[in-house]
DNA sequence: TATGAATGAGTATTCATTCAT
DNA sequence: GATGAATGAATACTCATTCAT
């Protein structure tokens, strides 16, 4: 009993969040209409108002999603290429992330310099996710740990975070000031001297 | 060099420019249309297309004066409490950049993360500037100097320059992950790390 | 005669009407929606329908309900301070109703100048109701009677309650043209002579 | 110098109170769309609110119009068959109003019970119309100047002119208590009652 | 140069009603 | 009887830009 209705009502709420996607990605969110969403979503104009508040309450979806999404590979790719450097680990996680944007100037362009951090925050705290207790975990076991509390080594990778997002905006998408190869040393120099 | 006409002609685009100013803080850009800006500059409609592209021509104007002026007054802050230690002289310049944002908010909220190096690094590499050529001859004596290129060292500044515009929205805007006044130790740790 | 059910079936419909006058009340009949009601009232919205042939429906039987209650609490205000005269006791019943919306500013508005004959038009007709057959009996043993046939004695009643409405929303609700305290010896005046 | 620009602007504002006036007698002011309004008028959407803050304030325009329309008929119409009774006088122009509203039922519905003291009122107070001025002097010449005060006889015809707008929606729309010719002597016994 | 009237495309959101379960 | 998900028509209003004067 049951599922079917519900399942019918998550495939709506699905089909309108991937046809958002798409359409913000194509042309941004501001010259994305409801109209254009609804109607590739095969859904009718008031169901949207049926899942959620309004254009932008999506929007936060669409950008959760991808958020989630990104750190979630840059995690496991991470925990692939584990060595036994901790600092290193993070350059990985960083590493993941700009070739991510560098393949993805769409999606980069979509969440501008907002990469982010709502989600990887929220992800430390509620540490839901085995994924994450797993990097806080080797978080709290690294060498950084003995100097820092763990609320500074949160500001920390925060910061670090703040830093790839940024860069990786401005160079990958302006070229500014520098295209993105030419900065990744410097970036990821400013990484390691960040967290010594 | 008919004085008085030309004089005529800029004040209306002063007039225009501060009135868009104001506006923009008050509203935000998004929530400002033209009507507003001309009713409040007390010019005519088409008048305000003699001077300017369009809205987002004014916009930019708008952003790159306020950010030159921020930029120009922290240099001089810095001049005014210069030390032998190069190093220190950037925290200073940041130092004074981030008290700025924490009286102003609002200007902060407008610039939201796209603070200024449009600004600098134009203004760095053309040196039209007399101030801008100080703070490049700065540079080019500082120990860093020694070992990096003048190129990798405005990469450098750039990039501290975006952290500090990150942060600084992040933590005054949204207190996100902390307050400014938690954030700004880190941040200048960061910065002198950095530099080292 | 399946007492349990009726009994819940007309618990819903009055939850509905209970609903529907708060809301129309606080903020009208146009900005209430369906939607609002139902949730009020904790009934789905499909059993709204089982219920009211559609909103205005709805509306109407709210606009009823209200008028036969003001009418019934006013003739009963009237037979507790009766006196021999007639004419006084049709003013002692528009008194009633004047004090009763100055007191409740909210229902003379939902009623707008739409007070109330419908109700006392079809009451005074069919004559279902002890009450009002009680008024009929005044009515046709008044003086009044010598000279007007019954019909004519009910025209003259519906003008004055008519009068009476129009009166009281402009003076009570606009304040036109002044308050409600210093129409009403006109108004009463009025009345008085038009059952001379 | 001049005329012609101002005298396209009036045309458009009078070609949008036109065709909004037929199409709210048409239809009603909530089924009327302010693009079939624009349509009708041949004005560009836009133009509709250079001239009107919103729906509601056109509509204000066209009701304002109507009734200082009909009231001025009705006075001219008095003044063409003056007698010396002033009551008499008073029931000339109720006499007229109710058989202009017999006539044109869609104005009456348009204006509902709103009839139109608003106009009225305003005139009679800012008497900036020589019309009406002559109608106070005759108002302030009349035998029931002895015993009442200005404003009380101010009072008066606007009890009169309400209960004259009731009772026209009520038995031309609907019929109620019974037609308008049926109760059109007993509403004038009433006025002249009144005015004793 | 300067004006400001005119434009009309563009869009988010609401809501009464239905009907498959 | 009861539900509540789905519908999609309907609508007011904004605003950047142009162009005749």
């Amino acid at each position: 009993m049951g599922g079917r209705l519900e399942q019918q009502k998550e495939e709506k709420k699905q089909s309108l969040l991937q046809s958002a996607r798409e359409l913000f990605l194509e042309k941004g969110p501001g010259k994305t209409s409801v109209d254009e969403i609804v109607r590739r979503a095969n859904v009718a104009k008031g169901t949207f108002y049926l899942y959620f508040k309004d254009k932008n309450d999506l929007l936060q979806s669409v950008v959760d999603r991808i958020c989630t999404h990104i750190l979630r590979d840059a995690y496991e790719y991470e925990q692939r290429h584990k060595n036994p450097d901790f600092v290193e680990n993070v350059v990985l996680i960083i590493d993941y992330i700009v070739e991510y944007f560098k393949r993805d100037k769409l999606t980069l362009r979509l969440l501008e310099r907002n990469f982010s951090w709502p989600m990887v925050e929220r992800n430390l705290t509620l540490q839901t996710d085995s994924l994450w207790q797993d990097l806080v975990r080797d978080l709290e076991a690294s060498p950084l740990a003995r100097n820092h509390s763990p609320e500074e080594m949160f500001k920390l990778l925060f910061m670090i975070f703040e830093l790839c997002g940024s860069i990786c905006y401005a160079s990958i998408i302006e070229e500014r000031p520098d295209t993105i190869d030419n900065m990744k040393p410097m970036l990821y120099g400013a990484v390691r001297k960040m967290l010594q």
